[in-house]
DNA sequence: ATTCCGGTTTGACCTGGATCAATTTCAGCG
DNA sequence: CGCTGAAATTGATCCAGGTCAAACCGGAAT
């Protein structure tokens, strides 16, 4: 299993942990899968490889292909693409639950995923990744209907950034991160924002002092506080609402 | 087939052309449907139905769910979503070979789509792709693929949207189109601009005007020249593509 | 504690593209 | 052929957000 340490970049901690994983699984219910039909499902617990990385570390690269069909399960990541010139664009953030990589074959990477949290993953090779193709009749359909949602996420992103200012663009953020980051041992009005604030700058397509503004702003209007720069505490969830939709200013 | 004509919003000639159109369908040999297998090519042709549309026509309106498969065999696409205020936003434009819905049951289409030329496009009821489904194991796969291929596409246009100017972002969707459009009965270094500047504007997260002064700029510096607003002559080909890439100004 | 250092925030200024307004071009048509 | 309305272009002004610079803050190491 070393040529994968290799060929996925630095692994955090040990990998392979295997063993009781998928049923403490925080997303075994609600992703993928769960939906796999019972053959499916017991080849892919038999098969499926464990992986841990720790904060800010690459975890695919531009350029090399791969072929392993990839789950985040814990943690954020984020989906990068940079210029010569050193210019990022966050293309997306993936959260527990997505399918980060669809493990075609043909498949050439053209972008980096890096992890912002601690993350683990679930992996399972080519092979076992065909082997279940086979085996479970509505395995392509599951993908299909997960890169569909995906479709309609950049596509939703995309809307997000037309025709917005800078103020609503950080509202809807915080809303998206609201119901996707629900911070664990806070009260339930607080959330994490796990990103900094370069990543959502370059996802935003904004710079870092624009971002902070916005921050200052909300915090300003009272639709949010923010203890620290990583934690909000959600005040008006109504007017954030209305700022994000522009309604409001 | 009346209600199909209601569902699917004002068709432009008669339909249901049906006849020998797969076999002078200019994608045929490239499109998605050519890569099924033989019993599945031959349920697909059996009932695939043929539609057409004139230009600046609603296809697909959003809120309303549909359940039809549908590829762009013809001419060019916009998919919109616009906000209360009226801000319209192009989020893709399909070209020949794209599949335009997947066919889920359980989508619900949250955006416009709106022929842009005359277009024409395979449709296959829900039932039909289902029989598909069960009959042709690839299937799902050949979706899969395809919808992969439009994750990737909505990547790049994110990427060309962050940190670029808008002249880059103008000289972009020129190169873009170049390959795309290759104009009917044109020199080969002549190539037709679909859409009008408003389409394009919403689409580069631009202005009219905007669109417009780098088209100015980029005849300006020999990169192009525009005998008529809808008609492209390449003169530059580095030139354009040192001025998207931003390496030139 | 103290220092150190990267991430964040705040302030002052400036520019690219938005906005408003006026003119030109072109396709369609009697 | 000239008329007409929509699309495209050009010009002039303005501002949201970029850019540059400095201050601030909090956690890790000493």
């Amino acid at each position: 299993m070393a040529h994968l340490r290799h060929e996925l970049a630095e692994i955090d901690g040990g990998f392979g942990a295997s063993g009781p994983a998928c049923d403490v699984c925080p997303v075994a219910e609600s992703a993928f899968c769960a939906r796999l039909d019972e053959r499916g499902q017991a080849y892919y617990r038999a098969h499926v490889c464990h992986l841990r990385f720790g904060r800010n570390t690459p975890v695919l690269t531009h350029g090399r292909p791969h072929h392993r069909l990839l789950i985040l399960t814990h943690g954020v990541a984020r989906l990068t693409r940079t210029i010569y010139n050193g210019c990022r664009q966050v293309l997306a953030f993936h959260y527990p639950g997505d399918i980060v990589s669809f493990g075609d074959y043909e498949t050439i990477w053209d972008a980096d995923l890096e992890t912002v949290t601690a993350c683990r993953l679930c992996s399972l090779e080519y092979e076992q990744t065909e082997a279940l193709r086979r085996r479970s009749p509505g395995f392509d359909h599951l993908l299909l209907v997960a890169a569909q949602q995906q479709i309609k996420q950049h596509q939703l992103h995309l809307f997000n950034l037309g025709r917005t200012t800078a103020l609503q663009r950080v509202a809807a953020l915080l809303l998206a991160l609201q119901s996707r980051c629900p911070a664990p041992g806070m009260a339930d009005d607080c959330f994490a924002i796990p990103m900094g604030r370069a990543d959502i700058a370059d996802h935003l397509i904004l710079q870092v002092e624009t971002v902070s503004r916005g921050f200052a702003k909300l915090v300003q209007l009272g639709a949010i506080a923010l203890p620290k720069p990583t934690k909000v505490r959600l005040l008006d969830r109504r007017l954030l609402q209305d700022l994000a939709d522009g309604t409001k200013t």
